[in-house]
Parts: structure tokens; C-alpha cells; sequence
DNA sequence: CTCCTCACG
DNA sequence: ACGTACGTGAGGAGA
């Protein structure tokens, strides 16, 4: 038997158990625990699938959620089905070589620490490496770190230890995580690796992957740069990556409707310096690099449902220079701040917000008696529409990209999507071709009030 | 099994 | 005064 996601393993009889248990016509679920009989089995299962979709049906219905469902889940679901069969090449050799220069640092790390500690313990065990670093070497006593043995928290301790620690969990974490376990994920029949998405297993709309997990492939370190160049193309195909630029914050300036947001948008200017411009007061021209990254943080602040305080540990400032850039802000973009209270407002009055394909995100807290269950839950309902919205785009980008490939009967294929980003493995001769498919159907997805723009790069 | 930590968007 | 940036999945430690 192959392995089986164990989410959709039980997924069937826990449908069934639900919905199908007061109906007149009820099968016997008890067959989806017998394993004996494989034809009874298929036959039991295809009269529970009509029978959910007479229930279920008419709730898609009522619940409004037509859209969401026939233009969106149900259209990309054999897509999804596709790309995982596809799957994607990997250069093992590499990966091996890579995984023995690791073991070698990691061994080299350990022996400097264990110096250091004047001890040989477990590094990876935080309990462990808690005790030697604030008990026995009394480090960290001027900051605030309640045992975490965190990057956030071993960046401030100022002792080689500290950075030997940090080195040893990044390098422990590729090594363990991807170099060592990715060779052996090749199905030997296709000799590549298949993930499995799913896209109902998010609050916001979002695909997730697992066994492996492809949307997480280290990148953006050196070392993260070499594992992310050991996926590969198979002989005469190129691996080309497309993804939406900013797609989040244009997806605010849509939705807010905020003027110069979609102006700077449509005239393609640098959307963070411009923020900082306008918050520092500053020619664009004079923007420091300093500032333009704090005018980042605080555009990818918006996204998340600011908060004083997480601006100001984002940024390393006062709680109070936080709350000023904020206020800043809501200054020279009018609008988003109405508009996150009529978000919240919404959130609150119907347990959900919406997605621009009119998928419902439940936000479960949001009038919740906790307040900070209720403020973490106002977070999500600023940032659900905005990420689901995204997540909407791309699965009609998806969608539309795989029926251009069908319908030209192209050679090349898309191999992974990762949020906002398709991953195909091209045929050489098909390149240019497919760089315009790829430019006009994302594109051209949706019609917001800004257009959508989509980089392309081969790699 | 839960917690901590960390890889990605 | 309180604890908080959004969304995921995976590996190791420790109970």
C-alpha cells in the first residue's frame, strides 16, 4: 500500500460519520475500517462521495462560497494533482557532498563550543545549552531572555559561544532537515520528488506542502543557496522561476483603495523608499538605506496587523518610535487605517473576512473575553484577506497556466508553486514561449486597481 | 505527544 | 498593565 497522507486517510469516514449518519440511504462506514475487501470498499466509497455531494452541495450554496469553489478549489485540485505527479528533479550527488561538508563544520563547531563551555554537552538540546550559557558562563544578564535559547535572543549575547551556536544550528538545521533526507524522497520509478499540497489546510487560503515540504527550501543564506541550487532541471529543460512582485502590498492598495498607493504602483516606483520618503520626510532621492528598510518593515508590518510593540522588536526601536512611524503612516497613506477598522469591524459582526474569490477565513477569537486572544485574532482578520486574496491570484494564475500548457500541448511543466511564485521545468526550445504564457496569464489573473507585476528568472 | 527552534513566503 | 507582529511544516529533545 502507498504511503497515504494520514489527513486524508480518515478524511472520508470522518465526512461520512458527520453528514451521512441520520440519512436515510447510510452506508455502513464501518467498511472504511475493513481492510479486507478492496472492491466493496471502492463501491462504499463512491456512494458516500454522491451521497456528500447531495449534503454538501447545497451548502457550498448558502453559504455563498459558489465561486470560491467552482472557479477556484475544485478546477485546481487535478492542477495540484499534476504538478505532485510531475515532481521535480534533484542532484543527489551534490546534496551527499554537500551533507559531508556540513557533518565536517558541525563536527569543528562542536569542539570550539565544548572549549568555549569548558563542557561536552548536547548542543541541539535548548535545555541543555540554556543551563551552560546562562547558569555556567553567566551570559545574557543584561537582557531579557526567560531561558530562550533563540537566534532572536543569541544574537545579542556578545561572546563567541554565542555566534558558534548559531552557526552549528544553521548548519545542524540544512544538514538535518534537507541534505540528508531529500536523496532518499526519490521515487524510484520517476527518480524525482513529489510533495503533496493541499489547499484546505490553511486558514487563509494558502496551499500547504508536505513530505517534503517544497515551499521551504532554504535560499536565501550562502550555504541555504547551495541546496537551493541542487534542484534541477532534467536534460534540455531549464528550471524557471515566475513570481508576483509585492503581490501582498498591491493587494492593500486594491482593497484600501488608497490613491497614492496604486499611483506608485502603476508607475512602478520603489514602494519602500517611497514610504520612507514620505514618513522621514525626506527627497527620495536622499532616502537612506536605514530608513528605506525601516519603511519595509513597517509596509510588511501593515500586512501583518501592526502592532506598536512588534514593530519596535522588528526594528530594535522604542515602543514610542514605533508608535510614531505608525502614526506616520496611517498620515500618508489615508485610508488604511479606516479601512483595518472596517476589516475588524466586519470580523467581528460575522466570524469571518473574506478573500477577493469570496472564501470565508473563520477568525474564531475575534470577539473573544481574552484580550490578547482577541487582539491576535484582529491581527489575522487584517491579514487574511490580504494573504488569501494573494493566495486567490495565484490559484487562478495556476489554473490558467496549466490549460495554456494543455491547450498548446506544451512539453514543459509546472513543477512547484510557492505562494506567490510558479516554479516550471522548461524545454529549452519552448523558453521564450512560455515566458510570455507565464507574463500574460499571471498578469492579466486579475483586473485590481493596480497592476499585477511579475519577474522572471531562470536558475 | 508537546515544546522549542527555524526553514520559507 | 498586559503580551503580540501574518501564514505554514519538519526535526530533535524530553517527558
Amino acid at each position: 500500500m502507498h504511503k497515504i497522507n494520514q489527513h486524508h486517510d480518515k478524511l472520508l469516514p470522518s465526512l461520512v460519520e458527520t453528514y451521512l449518519t441520520n440519512n436515510i440511504n447510510s452506508i455502513d462506514f464501518n467498511i472504511f475500517t475493513t481492510k479486507n475487501n478492496q472492491e466493496e470498499l471502492i463501491k462504499a466509497t463512491l456512494v458516500a462521495i454522491c451521497q456528500l455531494y447531495a449534503v454538501l452541495q447545497p451548502q457550498i450554496m448558502a453559504n455563498q462560497l459558489n465561486n470560491a469553489y467552482f472557479n477556484y478549489e475544485l478546477p485546481l485540485l487535478p492542477v495540484l494533482a499534476q504538478i505532485e505527479n510531475n515532481g521535480i528533479k534533484i542532484d543527489s550527488l551534490a546534496l551527499h557532498q554537500l551533507s559531508a561538508e556540513f557533518k565536517k563544520q558541525i563536527a569543528d563547531l562542536s569542539l570550539d563550543i565544548y572549549k568555549l563551555a569548558e563542557t561536552e554537552f548536547n548542543i541541539a538540546s535548548p535545555q541543555q545549552l540554556a543551563k551552560v550559557l546562562y547558569q555556567q558562563l553567566k551570559l545574557g544578564e543584561n537582557i531579557k531572555h526567560n531561558n530562550s535559547t533563540s537566534a532572536e535572543i543569541l544574537e545579542e549575547i556578545d561572546h563567541p559561544i554565542a555566534k558558534n551556536v548559531l552557526e552549528f544550528r544553521k548548519i545542524s538545521k540544512l544538514k538535518n532537515t534537507y541534505t540528508d533526507v531529500l536523496p532518499t524522497l526519490i521515487n524510484p520509478q520517476t527518480g524525482r520528488i513529489h510533495t503533496t499540497f493541499s489547499s484546505t489546510s490553511t486558514l487563509t487560503g494558502r496551499l500547504a506542502s508536505s513530505n517534503p515540504n517544497l515551499q521551504n527550501i532554504p535560499s536565501k543564506t550562502t550555504e541555504g543557496k547551495k541546496i537551493y541550487n541542487c534542484f534541477v532541471a532534467r536534460k534540455d529543460h531549464l528550471l524557471l522561476t515566475a513570481d508576483y512582485s509585492q503581490i501582498e502590498l498591491r493587494v492593500l492598495a486594491h482593497f484600501a483603495n488608497i490613491t497614492s498607493l496604486i499611483e506608485a504602483f502603476k508607475q512602478n516606483s520603489d514602494i519602500h523608499c517611497l514610504t520612507a520618503s514620505q514618513i522621514f520626510q525626506t527627497p527620495e532621492q536622499q532616502v537612506s538605506e536605514e530608513q528605506r528598510n525601516k519603511a519595509k518593515a513597517i509596509n510588511f508590518g501593515i500586512i501583518y496587523g501592526i502592532s506598536a510593540f512588534g514593530l519596535a522588536k522588528q526594528l530594535n526601536i522604542s515602543k514610542q518610535e514605533a508608535s510614531n512611524y505608525i502614526a506616520s503612516y496611517f498620515k500618508t497613506y489615508q485610508g488604511i487605517e479606516q479601512y483595518i477598522a472596517k476589516t475588524m469591524q466586519e470580523a467581528s459582526e460575522n466570524g469571518f473576512v473574506k478573500t477577493i474569490s469570496g472564501r470565508k477565513c473563520y477568525i474564531s477569537n475575534i470577539n473573544s473575553a481574552d484580550k490578547i486572544l482577541q487582539n491576535q485574532a484582529k491581527r489575522q482578520a487584517i491579514n487574511a484577506p490580504i494573504q488569501g486574496s494573494a493566495a486567490d491570484i495565484i490559484k487562478k494564475a495556476t489554473i490558467l497556466m496549466q490549460e495554456k500548457l494543455n491547450f498548446h500541448k506544451m512539453a514543459s511543466k509546472i513543477v512547484l508553486q510557492i505562494h506567490d511564485e510558479l516554479v516550471l521545468e522548461v524545454a529549452k526550445e519552448e523558453l521564450e514561449q512560455i515566458k510570455v504564457f507565464l507574463f500574460e496569464t499571471m498578469q492579466s489573473t486579475f483586473n485590481l486597481r493596480v497592476p499585477l507585476l511579475v519577474n522572471i528568472e531562470l536558475r
